[in-house]
DNA sequence: TCAAGGATGAACT
DNA sequence: GTTCATCCTTGAA
């Protein structure tokens, strides 16, 4: 079942984060399938955050969608070379962010090998969201994309995933947010050798 | 095995 | 000019 849009309007992100892993990531790119298992998350929130790109209502035009109501992409560049992909949530005005660091791969795993140029299925296929965009073929393309749309979307399969088998801890790569780098805001399933850093 | 460095562009100072 | 929500290659231990 696609996550409805509902799922993403929700207050708290930091929930949501964790209720996202063990979800179901699928994009659709020019007519080819591809997805798995989301198995780490992090979360964002635009109030109170000195991570967030829009960190206290800063708004350029590349955070402009994150002010936008939640189900929607933000797909953003970093060091030059890598597309992330964030889901928005919360009501407009908020730009709460949920980044998606890893999957499991399991839907066009031949067609992922061709964009990562690699022979054969490794872990590293998919653990890390630099790495993760150019599997699903995600790029600044889907900037805006709506996530309850055929393009990018999320499922949810009905598997239970039990509190216990969830770690949380530190985000990854943001030191310069002083104090808010500390957060336990990344989670990630344990022994799931598909996360992008382990303990 | 592991640390160092490069690629490359948008945003900020 | 500097920093950044990254990853891969290189060369030393």
């Amino acid at each position: 079942m696609k996550l409805p849009a509902s799922f993403y309007t929700r207050p708290d992100v930091v929930q949501l984060a964790q209720e996202l892993v063990g979800k179901y990531l699928y994009t659709n790119i020019d007519g080819v399938l591809t997805g798995g298992k989301i198995v780490e998350t992090e979360a964002y929130s635009g109030e109170n955050d000195k991570a967030c790109h829009a960190h206290l209502g800063r708004r350029t035009q590349r955070t402009e969608i994150m002010y936008q109501q939640g189900g929607v992409a933000y797909v953003y560049l970093v060091y030059g070379m890598y597309n992330l992909f964030n889901i928005i949530t919360n009501v407009a005005g908020k730009a709460d962010a949920v980044l998606i660091r890893a999957i499991e791969p399991e839907e066009g795993i031949e067609e992922m090998l061709l964009r990562r140029n690699m022979a054969s299925i490794k872990p590293n296929l998919t653990a890390g969201p630099g790495v993760l965009s150019i599997a699903l073929g995600i790029n600044r393309n889907l900037y805006g994309a709506d996530l309850t749309g055929n393009v990018i979307w999320i499922e949810d399969k009905g598997n239970i995933v039990p509190a216990a088998s969830i770690a949380a801890g530190p985000r990854i790569g943001i030191d310069y947010a002083g104090e808010d780098a500390n957060l336990p805001w990344r989670f990630w399933l344990k022994e799931n050798k598909w996360v992008s850093r382990k303990k």
